[in-house]
DNA sequence: AATGAATGAGTGTTCATTCAT
DNA sequence: CATGAATGAACACTCATTCAT
């Protein structure tokens, strides 16, 4: 990992953690053994460290989307729940700066249905409580909300035997 | 409404637009058409703006639960998904930089069961994209978002006339 | 006692224990049970407060100089040390702005002797340390410092007639 | 001599003639030929400026105590007086800032005797108006100086053995 | 005679950023 | 590649002072 790649990591953990703002570069320089300027030999500025890590979150969530597998409604959103936890489990400082940040970054959400921002919302919600290294596993919390949410659109949980009869929905963040 | 009102109003309002730390106190003050200083008449710190922005959200939400009528789960639930929207939808400043700070503030979140945080986690995103002067009214929204909520708890949304067929659950905070 | 009496005598105390740059002007009024803006009724500035404190305490040494009885250079020692003191420990609060501003108001010591550099040193850095209300009465501090000048001097103190025999002491601060 | 003891050092110097208050950090960085905020990478704050000087100038005066030469009274106390004078002499910035802040720094004084309390008096106000590039040397001010205090003392002065006869005198603030 | 609201300059301090070495 | 010294603009906050009421 080069050093730009890990200026990159430190960056997003501590944006996550202290907010972007309350974050100073001497001490984003300090947790890698660098003076505060030798930090310029890699970035522009402060503003492209935030810039690349809300954008490497926001390709992850894409990539969910883009390779949700062929099949069922209930299969299909079972694996964009699955997915989209996954990710923020995974890049939970990124994704927690993505989840701040967005509004400064993003076009505004649009046309997206109720169900759809429902779902979506729960599954957002998560960073704000959800801890890897907690007690509850990410597949058991996957699982869970799997269920509530095929049961909220009115789907029954395909693999496990249920069968569906309402149109699947596809979310977009 | 006095100045010290006004001043927690728009502090409210910039502190969840920009953020606590990227929002200064000469911009609050060209907000309320003063000089920088003019407000340590009114508050000893910017610190304590925050505060009280946070804690008077979070007192609204305290008092939705406090106020939930007895009745059967599916409609306190329902009283609970609408008078927690209310409040965001009412109070989004100051929801949003509570919903941003929480961590600071309050204790951890335990033993919350997974369909609780399911719900108000979906309930909580709201204020990332919820605007009251958008085209969909509050009821429309709590009305949906109840529905189905009752329905991933398996319980039937009662007045209007649907049935349940698992047990219900009860959420809190 | 009007009220610009009263300023100038809390002003004295306070700039006497916190020093002149370190009071502000809110805190004298405050000490007036006065908003800080309504001091400007009967003061011109902060700097005429000082100056006036300062000018009073000089103006008390200045009389006892002037007042010292006629009679042998002795007695005249010991009415200079007694009325010098008493000064000092009278107008504590301003006797000490006043040996602390000084610099900035007086023209320079010019042609004074050391012997009475001496001797003044010592009665003027009594402020430092002398409390009128403790166990050392005024009396007894003017009598043992008068001695002690007059032996320095080689004069004998008169009325009294004393001749000592104390012996050297270590001195500790 | 490295940045940190030039800023000390000038620190004394601004400190002793405008006092701690008075003097604001722009101003001691102007000094310097610096930006005001280019001082704080090398201290902490103002007021550990404010400490640093202090201790110096009591470190100092300690020692002197320290190394008292043995022997009798007279040659002891000549040594104090020229130690303590040398100090103030030497450390003339640093003495006047510890003069004015000693209060907020020490222990009370305790214990002390008079004639102690009168001879400490008479060096310690010497930095009020001893200037070392004025007209009159330090060993003559000590000579002088120990002379009226072994005199004060009752003790004759012992090496030098002189005796003294002059008349009394008029001091003048 | 006094208030309370406001000002504008100043304070100590932090910070992103530059650059010669 | 990294440092260390420095900058200059910003920040939160304080203060002496003014003035309409």
């Amino acid at each position: 990992m080069d050093r730009r790649s890990q200026i990159l990591t430190i960056a997003g953990h501590l944006f996550s953690q202290r907010g972007y703002h309350a974050t100073s570069m001497r001490e984003l320089a300090r947790h890698l053994n660098l003076q505060g300027g030798s930090l310029y030999a890699y970035i522009q500025s402060k503003e492209e460290l935030l810039l690349e890590v809300v954008r490497q979150a926001a390709e992850r969530f894409q990539r969910v989307l883009e390779e949700l597998p062929r099949g069922d409604p209930a299969t299909r959103m079972k694996a964009l729940v699955k997915g989209h936890l996954r990710v923020i489990a995974e890049e939970l400082p990124r994704a927690t700066v993505f989840f701040h940040e967005w509004k400064h970054l993003s076009p505004p959400l649009l046309e997206v249905r109720l169900a759809t921002l429902f779902v979506l919302s729960a599954l957002n919600w998560t960073y704000q409580w959800y801890r890897p290294e907690g007690p509850l596993s990410l597949d058991e919390l996957s699982e869970a909300y799997a269920k509530l949410v095929l049961k909220a659109l009115g789907v029954a949980a395909s693999p496990e035997g249920e069968h569906s009869e309402e149109g699947g929905e596809d979310g977009e963040a």
